[in-house]
DNA sequence: AAGAAATTAAACCGATCGGTTGACAATCGG
DNA sequence: CCGATTGTCAACCGATCGGTTTAATTTCTT
């Protein structure tokens, strides 16, 4: 009920700028190192001025911070806008958690009854992802 | 490694969908109850013909869908796409929860400070989310 | 001091956006 | 059958988008 107001504009700003695959994948590069300008363009084969707006809208949505030094600006992540957009899908979490429980109910009762019939030692158990 | 190329297209849409408050409204209203699109157009003061733009946008993102009854278009929301954002952004989790981790490690050394003078029984320990 | 390197600014381009209006197509209730 | 209700479609509008090119600015290197 408090953060109605508080971030909506963020939120407009932050959704549009992941919207765009480039601006995603600089985001990616970011999260593994700080990156200027440049390493950020060349990988899309791209001009310096095409990067530096895409750059810039990253910036405005508060998603990257920019220190420069000398004549290179160097981008960082900065996650606390993600961090936004996360809390506003958690409002929508138990919509899509309500179907994946039942299909996980589903596939541990089959479960279940393979171990019955086999009565085997090692459940394969394979995680989902991480 | 497997999610990069699936649905970068969907994301594409799904994350501009997102990107406006009229729709993100639109789906806060959908998260309650199954909406025609009169019913949708109304609390916002726009024409039928606006939000049934708005709806297509979020229909072709794949967050609502629409059952056709008589003259009225009943929408109601598909998280499966939410779910995938979320998917998205939780990449980038650690970069918040990092923060959080620090703060939360800070309140938790002076809980038990508290605690120690205190001489109390249970130690506060929270675990940090899931 | 001269020139290369890193980046922004500005102008421009076609495409898309969010919104309207007006015409059309069903469908429902008399 | 008539008229109201529910909605789409097509055309249009100004604004913004993603991208380029060209020019300018600053800084580093020599």
């Amino acid at each position: 009920m408090l953060n109605h107001m508080v971030e909506q504009t963020h939120l407009d700003a932050v959704f549009h700028a992941l919207a765009d695959p480039t601006r995603r994948a600089m985001l990616g590069q970011l999260a593994e190192r700080e990156l200027t300008i440049g390493e950020l363009a060349t990988p899309f084969s791209m001009s310096f001025a095409g990067a530096s707006k895409h750059v810039k809208v990253l910036e405005n949505a508060g998603l990257v911070s920019r220190t420069i030094r000398g004549r290179t600006h160097f981008c960082r992540l900065q996650a606390a806008r993600l961090a936004e957009a996360d809390a506003w899908l958690k409002r929508y979490e138990r919509f899509w958690t309500e179907r994946l429980d039942t299909l996980e109910a589903l596939l541990r009762a089959e479960d279940e009854a393979n171990a019955a019939v086999k009565a085997s030692s090692k459940p394969t158990i394979k995680a989902p992802k991480k």
